[in-house]
DNA sequence: CTGAAAGCGCTAACAG
DNA sequence: CTGTTAGCGCTTTCAG
């Protein structure tokens, strides 16, 4: 059996409450008797239960998922990962909701992050795009004692917070790699489309793919990035006129995670020309683009894991615990139709 | 506030040791009492609260995961992670430990198994290859109420038990597909080369390789599987004969789990040619040799998230719960240099 | 068949 | 500064 609160009182000498008081760092204790215990918990291994202590404070842990208003395919099933995950989590005491609340404009992202208190949440998940004012707003949370965790946009390593997604100059350079490779031309141009580069994100993707592009298939050459802004309309007269002006296309990289309104219109205007497509994130639309070869291959985030891995960031912050960094690195993974999960075959 | 047995109780008018029979299906309560508290139950949504019950059961779960008695890098890397999620889990009441106990020789398999008892495990994660006593012996494992899980070697859907790792198929599919792309030369011979064939694992890997291949790839044709039985020499004469007799061979599939005996052979012995090898699992030779770019992509299972996968199954089985089939899927990963995580930004 | 009482490991409120 | 007491939600004797 593993040492317990009371086996510790007994072999500091004190009583269980001045041991509660020294494993939480309370203050008002003797100096002397901090030690007492300190020595005790090295003596005997102690490993605090945290089940039950949270069982004894009633402890919830309230996390927010603050989502952009708007979107496609790709939040709508983080939106349901989200949900599927909250709802395992009940039972750990975890109580976690999404609100599509953000929009595109960093103040209205500030306005609502000023508005969080820590009497309703004690962590949140932010998906949104940098920029000085969400960092400072973001900064301010933390002051408040909100944790937080930056969510699919941002970047790795960039302290203080914590990030859960995946690297997007690699995710470029990766799709880069790919559309090469998948290509049979050894010359010509590739198509670069997106539903909007205002992100650093996808300047981000956008550098990675170039350099890739540019060192490793000197033959092809990547277009300016053409911009569809959630618009059909728009998007097949772009698309169309590349196609028009530039005979030699022969790829196309759909850069944002929403890539329906792009796909449709390169395979509407594309006709049999840029058989190789490249694109972002599994959903619906994008996975039987890939089981019928329209789509070469797909570069992809697992939102299963993205939302795992922000929950147990934001409880180990919590906790005062710091995460398993080697646990928590989101991997930029690539389908093609031959690795794409089978048609689920039962689990009873 | 949740509601609790005691809510139940009063709501139902009986004792919460009653509520806690008819909540565990005990034995020993009146027809009429159940139906009462199951109608409370619904009329208040109540939900259990499991770390509740563990704590009042001082319930441990004891998991055991049994690996092979000698393999290299990629078992090593999964008993490191093994130990290093049994760390974090300790603070859930899981106790996992490895047992690298299990040896080719199906009999052994079984005679290990045939050792196992309730008193001392709750559930066990297998990483043996298949076979008819092997399937016996674990099915016996489940009369006796221990929880079984297939690791790594096995198949999906094959109940009674949870499998967890990748569709081995799908895998070899998944490399034909990726040698063929990376391969410049559209016709050629490709060496498959494995430490052993024996498993139904590597006929699998085989059969989606050859069928891939044959279908993307009509130019290409796969030479008959080569086996290197861990054995250095051995693999280094094998290798030098096939690149004599075949001078035109253009890629490489090392087929193995363990793939170090195989690529040293063929880099030591292919020279210049063969530039384009595919090989499975992350270690850090392997790592190491796709950064130098002497091999263009590695098929990988992420060693955590099985690890993760077998425990969550474990403790679900012992729950009574059913997993979440879509949260166990073992994703076949694709590592090319480009989308390597990156050497660790830090996390602190 | 059912209930009362004690306890799992920890925390909280209040005395002292 | 420290101890006592009660209680978190559930389980487990042991009477009845």
């Amino acid at each position: 059996m593993r040492p317990t609160t009371k086996d510790l009182a007994k072999a500091a000498g004190v009583s269980r409450a001045t041991v509660d008081r020294v494993l939480n760092g309370r203050p008002g204790v003797h100096e002397k008797t901090v030690q007492a215990v300190q020595a005790a918990i090295d003596r005997l291994g102690f490993e605090r239960n945290l089940s039950a202590a949270n069982l004894a404070k009633s402890r919830v842990y309230r996390f927010e998922f603050l989502l952009p208003r708007d979107g496609g395919e790709f939040l709508a099933e983080l939106d349901a990962q989200i949900a599927e995950h909250g709802r395992l989590l009940r039972a750990d005491s975890i109580e976690i909701r999404t609100r599509r609340v953000l929009e595109r404009n960093p103040h209205q992202v500030v306005a609502t992050l000023a508005n969080l208190s820590r009497e309703e949440v004690d962590g949140v998940a932010i998906m949104s795009s940098e920029s000085p004012q969400v960092r400072d707003a973001t900064l301010r949370l933390i002051e408040r004692g909100i944790n937080v965790v930056q969510f699919i946009s941002g970047q790795h390593g960039v302290r203080p917070f914590d990030f859960v997604g995946i690297d997007n100059y690699a995710a470029g350079a990766t799709a880069a790699r790919l559309l090469g490779a998948f290509c049979k031309q050894p010359a010509g141009r590739v198509m670069v489309i997106a539903e909007a580069m205002t992100s650093l994100d996808s300047a981000e993707r956008r550098l990675g793919f170039d350099q890739t592009l540019g060192l490793r298939f000197p033959g092809l050459s990547a277009l300016p990035t053409l911009e569809t802004h959630g618009n059909h309309t728009r998007a097949a007269a772009i698309v169309a006129a590349a196609y028009r002006n530039f005979p030699d296309i022969v790829g196309v990289y759909v850069m944002s995670s929403e890539a329906f309104v792009p796909l449709e219109a390169v395979l509407r205007h594309g006709g049999r020309r840029a058989r190789t497509i490249v694109a972002h994130e599994r959903t619906a639309r994008t996975v039987e683009l890939l089981k019928s070869e329209m789509i070469a291959a797909l570069i992809v985030q697992n939102p299963g894991h993205v939302v795992r891995s922000a929950v147990r960031l934001l409880k180990a912050r919590c906790d005062g615990r710091t995460p398993l960094a080697s646990q928590e690195d989101i991997r930029i993974e690539i389908l093609l139709k031959e690795n794409l999960a089978l048609p689920d075959k039962g689990t009873a």
